[in-house]
DNA sequence: AAAATTTAGTTTGTACTACAATTTTTCCAG
DNA sequence: CTGGAAAAATTGTAGTACAAACTAAATTTT
């Protein structure tokens, strides 16, 4: 990675985490330069990137400035990265979920609707990987990731397919967050992917559709579960997103 | 505006255009300057943030490539506009009409359970003001545009959120691509607006849905007959507006 | 002649200086 | 204390220079 990528993740994540103040002008591109001991190509370079992710504002003659949180582009892989990393965020959570719960349906009936010879493979092959290491985590999560991806292929939507990156980092970040080696819970995961698969193969959407939210509502509780709810309500999906009034 | 900004957005159409073939290796930096006049700061400056969008790999000691037009991030509102405005992509507005069909009535549905008094004078006066102007068709639009950000903000979903921009952009050039003076027409989509401002205003999750649901259905109709259709079958809204179970 | 090696050229990554254009701050006069 | 001019600060742009690694041609060796 090169001096660029790697302030770019730094100084992200310095935003994302909260150590500037919200609207709050940053430091000149000089003393950035000074600070982080780089040239000032490589600062502009960060501040260009970062601005198109929506983390920083940058106003000519005036100074750059940090975006209020609300406007930070969620929906980009690295943002989204950077904010679950940092405490769990967990109205960010509730919101992901909510969304999730939302599309995943959705994108697993397009899939069973319209998904090609090719695309079948695909998910296959990565129900396969899973389905053979029940034990190896980290070879069952990156499996876990690919088939999400090739059934939101298969559902053959190039908007949607956007997505694509921000979901899977979603998912390694609930991983991260709640995981936890139950061998019980593996194979109940590998169960529901398989009825998923089966419902795609067997080209039934509303089969598929039931198989994804069953899905997703595992995950979610598993999530929202992983951390102590904000104010504490029963059902973490219907109201996940509230903030404050 | 600056000579990056206008670069990027030359230099972003151009891709999305077509200028370039998927994959093929651009010209080099020191090209790109001598070709559109620039330093090399500014070239990659630009690079930086059209890579951002996925619409180009820069690989080191190798060059700079164009991305595959399926990895483009869509979800970009400029990425979008760029796309939308060069010849009707039937199969791309397809894609997003699809995808709004989901989310909107969601959206709408959100909305109702959870505006604040706050959000419902915002969706009020951006429906106010399109409702006193049914004959200037651009106090109607950018009203319009309002009056959806307005409900978007009022759902409460901070990752929804970063949709509106995109979706705005959609709206924008749908409009461009199908509108036609008409007054019925007109006066058609102020009552449906009513409709929803009314749902959301009593706080009825159904009757928001609903109406969100009629107001999409209409403007897909609209969008779709525009242009011929792609692959004839279909109505795409049948298929993909369920949420609830 | 074919293969291996060396060499030269290309291309991005980084650093530095310089100046322009505009805003913000400072400071002095009244 | 007020006004306004001067000074400082800050981003935008141009240009040069060199490093590092990949590509391809040229050269040497087998």
């Amino acid at each position: 990675m090169n001096k660029t990528e790697r302030l770019t993740q730094l100084f992200g994540k310095r935003i994302t985490q909260g150590d500037f103040a919200p609207g709050s002008a940053l430091p000149s591109e000089t003393d950035l330069c000074a600070h982080f001991g780089v040239s000032r190509n490589i600062i502009r370079e960060v501040v260009k990137v970062l601005s198109t992710k929506k983390l920083i504002d940058a106003q000519r003659y005036r100074g750059l400035f940090v975006m209020p949180a609300a406007r930070w582009n969620y929906l980009d892989a690295d943002v989204l990265e950077w904010t679950l990393e940092k405490g769990t965020n967990q109205s960010l959570i509730g919101s992901l979920i909510e969304v999730r719960s939302l599309i995943e349906p959705t994108i697993s009936r397009w899939a069973a609707e319209r998904a090609t010879a090719v695309d079948l493979v695909d998910i296959e092959a990565s129900y396969n990987e899973m389905a053979a290491n029940p034990t190896r985590v980290e070879l069952f999560h990156e499996a876990d990731i690919r088939f999400h991806r090739a059934v939101l292929v298969a559902a053959h939507n190039v908007v949607m397919q956007q997505l694509s990156d921000a979901v899977s980092a979603l998912q390694r970040a609930i991983f991260d967050l709640t995981f936890v080696r139950d061998s019980a819970h593996m194979a109940l995961t590998i169960h529901e992917h398989h009825e998923l698969l089966d419902a795609i193969r067997r080209k039934n959407p509303q089969a598929a559709e039931a198989a994804a939210r069953r899905l997703i509502e595992r995950t979610a509780q598993r999530a929202l579960d992983g951390a102590p709810p904000a104010h504490g309500s029963a059902d973490p999906l219907a109201t996940s997103a509230r903030t404050n009034p």
